[in-house]
RNA sequence: GCGCCUGUAGUUCAGUGGAUAGAAUGUCGGCCCCCGGAGCCGAAGGUCGCAGGUUCGAAUCCUGCCAGGCGCGCCA
């Protein structure tokens, strides 16, 4: 399935191209062409900047360029006007049947409409969330959640074949001082009060876990002497639990992963030292002050070189993640997606640098960062730092605000902003909401088309329905940003910007909402009546569609 | 000090090197009957952080500066 209007565009203008060295036009290369919506009605529904590119590589004189490029065009059926215009563009003017055709193909395709295959079928994973085991999710999670679980069925949409990850890192430093801090509440359980470290965890969640733990494990704990294995055991424990609250939140928020990986199982099966020796064999590791270095300098230069094994012989959370990405690859992923936050910023040249090491191309490593979300209550801002207890979880948040609220929020801007969520605001502003407002276009329509159906109107033939009787310039404007939507889905999913898609939406709601205020679907006039019913079911399966992409519901009542 | 991100309307944010920079929200004003008024129409609101540069053309690219965020470990 394709159903790019821009595709048609392109071809039709690369063939004018061509046609332009006939006529002693000669353009060594073609540039890149690019699509673009105009701002305004009378420069038509797309246009394009090619006669300013043309003028460049040829150096003629840019009306007469672009004039002959448009008069080499043929005459394109999508196309009802192509036109010239100072001071250099080309605009074109979809032709009204070809409208008429989009929506019909749409109550056809359903949510196929949008679908592509350029993606053909190559394996994508996208790596998300991957929240320490430590404690709840909080905000910023959230984001990542929505960013990941949207990109993932965006890319899937356009015929990639995605798989989401979450890695776990269930081994390290912070898992045994997270079982130290768990097992200090559990003497204070017992009554003896002994003090947090420092670099302990102050989360009261803790408690929670510490009760949980000597209910479930009880004797087990009482009879482990050895201190060493009863960390392992309390570490193990609430590991477990954590991981277990943070997927109850995820599916709640919904969120599924295909798999749950392990860092621990890299060390079980050795992963970590196959990997440093691969690296070492290939002459990027060296020996300095009796550990093993990776030279990221030979990959970027300002980057430093970082160790993989340390002095006392333990490896490094780098080396761990190497072998991690060593693992993904040698899955037969062509491209491998990772959603970090801001935090891990300095991280991403020196992956870039062991996965080019490993002998993978540059580009089948992209990372996204996002920006932190800064939480807000009206004025106050509030911390959102797992350690020193006191934070708002996403799983609050989802229970303030609902979850349609903060997916649309989360995926309304670039991962790029850094965003401000008030909760006042979001709940203030929650009958007025941007989610809202496309939510109810949906449930509008739902609300016709029962009508409709009460009354036993029922289109029963498509292909006799008479499309072109929509001629109002709200008709006209609602069926172009539905024949315009493949290519932003397209779009959106080679930049990796789910955000564009809401943006989309909120035009396709408004256009609706300014068609249903002047117009009446249902009137005497039966051909206009089954016109605008097609109309309006297309409309309903796009916002669908796109509200899904978005993991955002479409309540057909509100 | 160095690296990355951000700076656009009162506020929160969109904006592909292109044409007169947009939306939501807030403020002010308007919408007869009617399929859902959670809607529609209109108005006001901008030195696109500042200063240079590249270009036929810059919110967008380059340089410098200012402000905020995040990093800069043989932590994870």
């Amino acid at each position: 399935m394709d159903n790019s209007i821009k595709k048609l565009i392109k071809d039709s203008l690369w063939k004018g191209c061509e046609k332009l060295e006939r006529v002693g036009i000669s353009l060594s290369s073609l540039p890149p062409i690019f699509i673009s919506q105009p701002k305004r009605r009378e420069w038509g529904d797309l246009s394009t900047n090619l006669p300013f590119l043309l003028q460049k590589k040829s150096g003629e004189d840019i009306s007469k360029i672009g004039n002959l490029l448009v008069s080499q065009l043929e005459s394109e059926g999508f196309l009802s006007r192509v036109k010239f215009v100072s001071p250099g563009f080309i605009n074109f003017f979809i032709a009204p049947s070809y409208l008429n055709q989009t929506i019909k193909k749409i109550i056809v395709q359903k949510e196929k409409f949008t679908q592509f295959s350029f993606g053909d079928k190559k394996r994508v994973q996208v790596e998300f969330v991957s929240a320490n085991p430590t404690g709840p999710l909080h905000v910023g999670h959230g984001r990542a959640a929505a960013l990941g679980d949207s990109l993932a069925n965006i890319l899937s949409k356009v015929g990639y074949e995605v798989k989401r990850e979450y890695y776990i890192n269930d081994a390290g430093g912070q898992i045994k001082r997270l079982a130290l801090s768990v097992w200090v509440r559990l003497q204070e359980i017992e009554g003896i009060h002994v003090p947090l470290p420092d670099d302990g965890y102050k989360g009261l969640y803790l408690i929670d876990i510490a009760k949980e733990a000597k209910d479930t494990l009880g004797e087990k704990l009482r009879q482990e002497k050895n201190e060493q294995k009863l960390i392992n055991l309390l570490g193990k424990f609430t590991v477990e639990y954590i991981l277990k609250e943070i997927k109850r939140d995820l599916d709640e928020f919904g969120v599924r992963f295909d798999r749950w990986f392990r860092e621990s199982s890299l060390y079980r099966n050795d992963e970590i030292p196959q990997v440093v020796s691969f690296i070492k064999d290939k002459g990027y590791i060296y020996e300095k002050d009796g550990a093993l270095w990776f030279k990221t300098s030979s990959f970027f230069k300002n980057e430093e070189d970082r160790v993989l094994k340390r002095k006392n012989g333990e490896y490094t959370y780098f080396a761990s993640d190497a072998a991690y990405h060593q693992n993904k690859f040698s899955r037969g992923l062509h491209q491998v997606i990772d959603i970090w936050g801001a935090d891990h910023i300095g991280y991403v040249p020196r992956m870039k640098a062991v996965v080019q090491a490993l002998g993978y191309p540059k580009d089948s490593l992209r990372v996204i960062i996002y920006q932190f979300v800064n939480l807000k209550r009206g004025e106050k801002s509030i911390s959102a730092s797992t350690r020193e207890g006191e934070f708002i979880s996403l799983r609050d948040v989802i229970k303030e605000v609902g979850s349609d609220v903060a997916r649309f929020f989360f995926l309304s801007r670039t991962g790029d902003s850094h965003l401000e969520f008030d909760l006042d605001l979001a709940k203030k502003q929650s009958p007025e909401n941007p989610v809202f407002y496309v939510q109810y276009a949906y449930a509008r329509i739902c609300s016709i088309l029962r009508k409709a159906t009460l009354e036993g109107i029922i289109v029963d033939n498509l292909e006799e329905v008479k499309l072109d009787l929509l001629i109002t310039p709200e008709e006209r404007e609602l069926m172009k940003e539905l024949a315009l939507l493949p290519d932003q889905i397209k779009e959106a999913a080679q930049s990796l910007e789910p955000h564009r898609l809401t943006v989309c939406l909120q035009e396709i709601a408004s256009s609706f909402h300014q068609f249903y205020t002047r117009h009446r679907v249902i009137s005497e006039d039966k051909d206009l009546t089954f016109a605008r019913l097609i109309l309006i079911k297309a409309v309903k399966i796009v916002i669908k569609d796109t509200l899904g992409l978005l993991g955002i519901s479409a309540p057909e009542r509100m």
